[in-house]
RNA sequence: CGGGGUGUAGCGCAGUCCGGUUAGCGCACCUGGUUUGGGACCAGGGGGUCGGGGGUUCGAAUCCCUCUACCCCGACCA
């Protein structure tokens, strides 16, 4: 009965229903009283701030500091940039007003007319352009370059259908915006935090991708080259995870932002933005999870290890927990996030389902047969087994216990990327395939219209042109025409 | 924005077709007791504008209109 409840639905069910299920039920977030619009809960956020907290790390390693732009954009400003408008415009939520009034008939308030906006503002979808108009004042010479900024925000774009985490109106995320004043610095730039990216992923998410080039298709709203990580979810989707631009001098023009070069001339900046967002919350709940519950990697999990005492009476609880204290400490001192729950409304059993939908990675039973042997019952997260260990140097099995579940959890998502990763030849025979989910490898002329027959006629898009493996040339599946190399192609998110 | 579904206590649902005393059940919650190695049990208790608004009727959770939110499938996108 009580199983029920808490019961998700499986994944060979409903895939969709088993991700919205376990959104919930894990308590990482749910939907609010605002159309599209989430609130991340305390779990969710405690995940969410430990990819911030590494992310941050990294960007500061690679030369970046934070900094903090506007929410709102003139409209204009948006208008600069032929493609970047193109891009967004459609999604745009726009302040007309702002004053407030007693409606007079006494129903409650009503927009002021009389408070209406000189120039109307657009909530952010992104901060280029407020970013470049600011930039502009920042720089005069190659001596004030390159400037290398990143925010936390968050960010709006009006979304039709939205998914908890995955495409919400309102998302979190950081976008790095950098000025440089060679084409090559910035292209660096782009590549370079491509890469950070991708060992993010795959060293804290656990979580494999494939670095490469957008199609011109795929291309964001105003850059010259796209670079994206690429995931595979269960279900055999892609997930765009994180993508890192090269702007050109495109930004610079519309904003006029030239600089004196060391030559003696002028010349206008070269730019790149980058970001991730909460989007990749969903990234790591569908590489990872099971029927069972959440699946964290013990990297960013906001808990790593519980204990859960086994006990009759004040006494035991009493001696049980003596006996875990110095052990506590020990994981405490070695950065181990660990719980002790001690709580008596709930029986062990209820607990251990309960840190199992969490995602805990590793939780130890101690009762009395413990005790009397001087073992205690650890079980893991990742393989759901069982296994009586030694009190002693528990500490040093636990820390390489962790390390070896977060190696074990992204071999697992690498083995099924591998797996449901294949090379086709022709346009029959990727169609075929394409009904199995994954990414499938497959030759392309390199035109926007082959592209475009193909996603009318599959629903399958060019996730990313690879920046490593395979590069030999071919001929393009559909059109015969010569190919380059192969590009990766699959349905996505 | 099109097609379909759902909305009844904090959560999950029954009741709606065929209108009729006081709207039920399980979980959760509160009190007391017994329990504690995989979601405990007994007894007692509290909690509802039946998604909102309007209409039909002597009478509406139930019938009609309308709005709204969420989910699924499409079109569009991170």
């Amino acid at each position: 009965m009580a199983k029920e409840l808490k019961e998700l639905t499986p994944r060979s069910v409903s895939y969709s229903q088993w991700y919205q299920d376990l959104v919930i039920k894990a308590d990482l977030a749910e939907n609010s009283a605002v159309r599209g619009c989430m609130v991340i809960k305390p779990y969710g956020y405690a995940i969410w701030e430990n990819m911030q907290r590494e992310l941050d790390r990294m960007f500061k390693e690679t030369g970046h500091v934070n900094a903090y732009f506007p929410l709102f954009i003139p409209k204009s400003f948006l208008s600069k940039e032929a493609d970047h408008v193109e891009g967004f415009a459609k999604e745009c939520a726009v302040v007309t007003h702002y004053r407030l009034k007693n409606n007079p008939d006494g129903s409650g308030v009503v927009v002021d007319p009389e408070a209406k906006l000189e120039e109307e503002l657009i909530v952010r979808p992104t901060s280029e352009t407020i970013i470049w108009n600011t930039y502009k004042n920042w720089i005069q010479s190659y001596r004030d370059l390159p400037i290398l900024c990143n925010q936390w925000a968050n960010v709006v774009r009006w979304e039709m259908r939205t998914r908890l985490f995955l495409r919400t109106a309102e998302f979190l995320w950081q976008e790095g915006h950098t000025a440089h004043a060679t084409r090559e610095e910035a292209e660096e730039e782009a590549v370079k935090m491509l890469h950070v990216y991708g060992d993010f992923a795959e060293n804290f998410m656990a979580v494999p991708v494939h670095k490469g080039v957008k199609s011109a298709n795929e291309r964001f709203a105003g850059a010259v080259e796209t670079y994206t990580i690429e995931a595979l979810m269960q279900d055999g989707k892609a997930l765009q995870s994180g993508t890192s631009h090269f702007l050109g001098q495109n930004f610079a023009k519309a904003f006029d932002v030239q600089f004196a070069t060391k030559e003696g001339g002028r010349d206008y900046v070269w730019a790149t933005s980058w970001g991730v967002s909460t989007r990749l919350m969903g990234a790591l709940i569908m590489s990872h999870s099971d029927d069972n519950g959440l699946v964290l990697p013990p990297k960013l999990a906001p808990l790593q290890v519980v204990i859960v005492p086994i006990y009759k009476g004040e006494e035991q609880l009493k001696a049980i927990a003596d006996k875990v204290d110095p052990l506590i400490s020990k994981l405490k001192a070695a950065g181990v996030r660990v719980k002790f729950d001690d709580s008596d409304n709930k029986k062990p059993g209820w607990k251990f389902a309960e840190y199992e939908l969490k995602g805990v990675p590793v939780r130890l039973a101690m009762g009395l047969r413990d005790m009397e042997n001087n073992t205690v019952e650890v079980a893991r997260r990742d393989t759901l087994t069982k296994q009586t260990v030694s009190f002693e140097n528990l500490d040093t099995y636990l820390i390489n216990l962790l390390d070896e579940i977060q190696q074990n959890i992204f071999q697992k998502a690498f083995d099924y990327r591998t797996a449901n990763t294949r090379t086709v030849e022709t346009y029959e025979e990727f169609k075929v395939e394409l009904e199995k989910g994954g990414f499938l490898l497959a030759h392309w002329d390199g035109t926007p219209e082959t592209e475009e027959l193909i996603k009318d006629e599959t629903k399958a898009t060019i996730r990313c042109i690879p920046l490593e493996g395979d590069k030999t040339p071919g001929k393009c599946m559909v059109t015969g025409k010569p190919s380059a190399q192969r590009v990766l192609f699959a349905r996505a998110y």
